[in-house]
DNA sequence: CCCATTCTTGAATGTACGTACAACAATAAT
DNA sequence: ATTATTGTTGTACGTACATTCAAGAATGGG
């Protein structure tokens, strides 16, 4: 019994999310997030706890949704160097045109807050370890296949994980379309073999 | 005529610069940088300015010291490639013992403030092209002294550029020295020709 | 139809912060 | 020595913020 919640919690969690996003944690108010999300401090406070409770939810919710989603054009490409080009690609894309304009809330909370706030932390260091545990199984693949040079291996995969973080920054500032790319191709051919001529 | 200051305004703005660098623009306040600087809030207005434009002089004393000095190690080397595993390796070194354990100022202002404030989004682009020019010089270079595959030239500045944003990164969730040794590492060696076997 | 329960709201509260300022101190040219 | 000028200090001010709370509004079981 009791009334029931005007709203929905995981959707006004979405709407917390993009404003973090967008302006980080201290840069948020908590006027902004009540006015994104369209409920009074009260409601907040009673669905979610403090603030800090509110961002570190909206980070969990990001890793589950929009991060599982990226690393699982990884896994379940046809091939290990199809994998890691799918998801560069998309990373491309989403960073010219797309949500990650903003970079990743990921990057942006280890490089705000993660140092003083071991919870984020170690949500940040979960997510980095699926990443490159992602990465490792594409070249691992990768190898079998035959599609490596000799000298890349699944030992890459840390090179990966920094080259994404390194993109992630760098969206931040707006580079245009080539840079990016530039940035992601390099990458890739990086581990392939060399090609005649 | 009037009385002479008392404190070296170079010094006290390396000391404000340390505490921006560790804790980040919001997290640091006007108290901390007094207690840092050991001045009081009227000696600092009265030779800096806002804490913003503070923060801006820090930024700019960054740019045209620590970072200038890691850049010239890649210019002075006595080969290309050298220049670059110069470089890397001081990097990775201060990142696990030295100043960058808190990552570099420079992508830190990035991804907390650049995006909100023009002059210091201006400073920023000014020292990754900087930076992307070293890396591209010594990628000519070494491709003069036949030290790459064919794959690679002074277009993969681009990706030098973002490994070491990405290193930044992750230097501030603390890896330890093989992880990121492993990307120097990888980095380099995906410029570096086949070895034999 | 009640009433215990849960949610919502809008305003209130306390606090921490950046900044301004008035009083005092030191300087050096006269 | 005087004085105009500049630096320093500690405090005070206004504001913006996260959080709390009392009052009102829904809900559904009895």
């Amino acid at each position: 019994m009791g009334r029931t919640r005007g709203f929905d919690v995981d959707q006004a969690l979405d709407a917390a999310l993009r404003v973090f996003w967008e302006r980080g944690y201290d840069a948020t108010s908590m006027q902004d997030l009540c006015a994104a999300m369209n409920i009074r401090p009260g409601s907040v406070y009673a669905a979610y706890g403090a603030k800090r409770d509110l961002f570190a939810a909206a980070l969990r919710r990001y890793v589950g949704s929009v991060s599982a989603e990226a690393i699982a054009r990884i896994t379940s490409a046809s091939s290990g160097m199809r994998g890691l080009r799918d998801y560069f690609a998309h990373l491309v894309d989403a960073m010219v045109d797309g949500d990650r304009r903003w970079g990743c809330l990921i990057t942006n909370s280890l490089v705000e807050r993660a140092a003083r706030d071991p919870e984020l932390a170690g949500l940040v260091t979960l997510h980095l370890a699926n990443l490159r545990a992602a990465f490792a199984a594409a070249l691992t693949r990768a190898r079998a296949d035959g599609e490596l040079r000799p000298g890349a291996g699944p030992e890459s995969a840390d090179l990966l994980l920094a080259v994404v973080q390194g993109m992630n920054v760098l969206a931040k500032n707006h580079p245009g379309r080539p840079a990016l790319q530039s940035v992601a191709d390099a990458a890739l051919a990086g581990l392939a073999p060399d090609t005649a001529g």
